[in-house]
DNA sequence: GTCTATAGCTAGATAGAC
DNA sequence: GTCTATCTAGCTATAGAC
């Protein structure tokens, strides 16, 4: 193997193509030869890399997981209202949001993880990953003083199950409460504030 | 066709089926044979009163937004926060929950919304339901003067959202913060009070 | 390393007997 | 109405040429 980094760069092209195709058709319709369409060469090529299609899968998942921990939840220290608020923004997606049918491509990957071995770990790790940010986040603000005394945990759990079930019902079934859940999660994130005139 | 029931009976038991092997083998691995499995019939007789196997799983999540709205969300006008709290305590499922496998799968076919038509009415019935029950709940509250003068259904849509999230993170990935959501609902819902001492 | 061709399997749905 | 048998299509994964 003259040269691992030729391997790893085909394998992230993969995710790439994994991600494109799971935004496209879904899990459930999701195919090697889909994969394969958005992806530089042939259906045979993937498994010149891969062992098996959920190994391709669980490759979109870790590259995913390299950039919602690493571009989009980094704690800004300085302000943790503002960080938490930006978070949210994010993960509370609009249908429009160009990361949105990649949220619900992992959410689709996410209610089959108790049936598929494979899966799983990488998605814990995804999860994990976003509920630690979230935590930091919280935990910085309780220690400022910006927030309550709130238990970080406890809260940056609630929020990221609302964010991954607002996936659901505003983007997967396009229900009419975008405009609510923005309400609802704004006025959550304002009772959270130590001093609520803030 | 002397007797429609004897047709709605039929109808309803292979809703059953579809709920029994959902939670047993989730919607990416469900076919028709598992369906038939749970079934007192044979394969061939589910097509007997089904055109296709996505009408059968329409079938099932009819009969889960009657189940729910019927029996499990009805308002006790008399004490809206109570009537809260049971909501909650049965919509944020612990993974020992009877009722967590098909939450499971609703949450399966939720995410599967975008690429199939025929899921999708039934499917935001359903949500619609629950987001309704909720909403009615909040807003007997605040009429009340339980609850403070929040927004009803942007409360609702959050918690909904928050509910539908927890599954998926909870049920689906058995991660530790069972706990950390118990808390976290809780603590919203007490921050709803308008007398917290209550 | 990448291809074409295809093996081997399993799915959804139907035919036709009873 | 319900059955057994089966058709057809589409899937994952591999074989073997280049």
């Amino acid at each position: 193997m003259a040269s691992p980094d030729m391997d790893a760069d085909a394998r992230e092209s993969v995710a790439v193509a994994v991600q494109r195709a799971l935004a496209e058709h879904g899990y459930e319709r999701l195919t090697t030869a889909k994969i394969a369409e958005e992806y530089e060469n042939s259906e045979a090529g993937l498994y010149y890399y891969f062992d098996s299609k959920d190994e391709m899968i669980a490759a979109f998942l870790e590259h995913a997981a390299r950039y919602l921990s690493e571009d989009l939840l980094r704690v800004d220290t300085g302000d943790p209202e503002r960080a938490l608020r930006d978070a949210c923004e994010f993960l509370f997606r609009t249908p429009e949001h160009e990361y949105a049918g990649i949220a619900v491509g992992i959410m689709e990957l996410l209610s089959h993880a108790p049936y598929n071995e494979t899966l799983r770990e990488p998605l814990l790790d995804l999860e994990t990953a976003c509920l630690d940010a979230l935590t930091d986040i919280v935990a910085e603000g309780v220690e400022q003083g910006v927030f309550r005394e709130v238990d970080p945990r406890a809260t940056a759990a609630f929020l990221l199950a609302a964010a991954d079930g607002s996936t659901g019902i505003a983007v997967a079934l396009e229900m009419d409460v975008v405009d609510d859940l923005q309400r609802g999660w704004t006025a959550y994130v304002d009772g959270l504030l130590a001093d609520p005139s803030g």
